[in-house]
DNA sequence: CCCTGATTCGC
DNA sequence: GCGAATCAGG
């Protein structure tokens, strides 16, 4: 495969959207996350933000040989990353609304133990506001299209066709993404100190 | 171990 | 110009 016209410019379009190299290799087929990251380079777009500062005018001494074991340093003010805070502002208090709408009451198939929802009680604010950010740009993927590496993370009501899987990257072995992961394992806190 | 991007260098 | 191999983090 080679970069036609097409494909540098759906490279350059996701990259500039944040996509990670595999996924960009991924999506276009073909070529490998390297294939990319080299393009990109060469592209000169190597950094996602705008433009580049530039020019310190840092001039390399080419040795032939041996290690350069000098890193000279001057490193043109790296990622400034695009991440658009939505930032949960005055917020009033109590209630942490889970988007989740009217979904839970509905009955939930008892089918096989999923993935915990949450009862929403005291998981960190933030944590639900990234998970309903996340959910916005989630991947909707159907149950038999999830992977090892797809965030697990049902949404919606699964009793209606209203539902879907986050299907978001994950971060490592974990079956959620980032997001995901920090509502569903709770430290465990607020909960020790039940009355019975 | 999984992933990320960065660099090098033979092609 | 291309990208596999490698490097350097997280």
């Amino acid at each position: 495969m080679s970069w036609t016209d097409e494909r540098v410019e759906t490279l350059k379009k996701m990259w500039n959207e944040g996509q990670s190299a595999s996924q960009i290799a991924k999506e276009l087929g073909g070529v490998t996350r390297n294939a990319v990251i080299g393009k990109v380079h060469r592209l000169g777009l190597s950094n996602r933000t705008g433009v580049a500062p530039q020019p310190s005018p840092a001039p390399q001494p080419s040795a032939a040989s041996a290690q350069p074991s000098a890193p000279a340093a001057a490193r043109p003010e790296p990622a400034p990353q695009p991440a658009p805070e939505p930032a949960a502002e005055a917020d009033e208090a109590e209630d942490a609304p889970i988007p989740m709408s009217a979904a839970r009451r509905a009955i939930i198939p008892a089918g096989q133990p999923l993935p915990p929802q949450p009862s929403a009680n005291e998981i960190s604010p933030e944590a639900l506001a990234k998970v309903s950010e996340v959910e916005k740009g989630a991947k909707k993927l159907t149950l038999m299209e999830l992977t090892e590496k797809t965030c697990k993370w049902p949404v919606g009501d699964p009793a209606t066709d209203n539902f879907w899987f986050c299907g978001l990257p994950t971060q490592s072995g974990k079956p959620y993404c980032e997001a995901h992961v920090g509502v569903a394992f709770q430290p465990m806190s607020s909960r020790r100190d039940r009355r019975r």
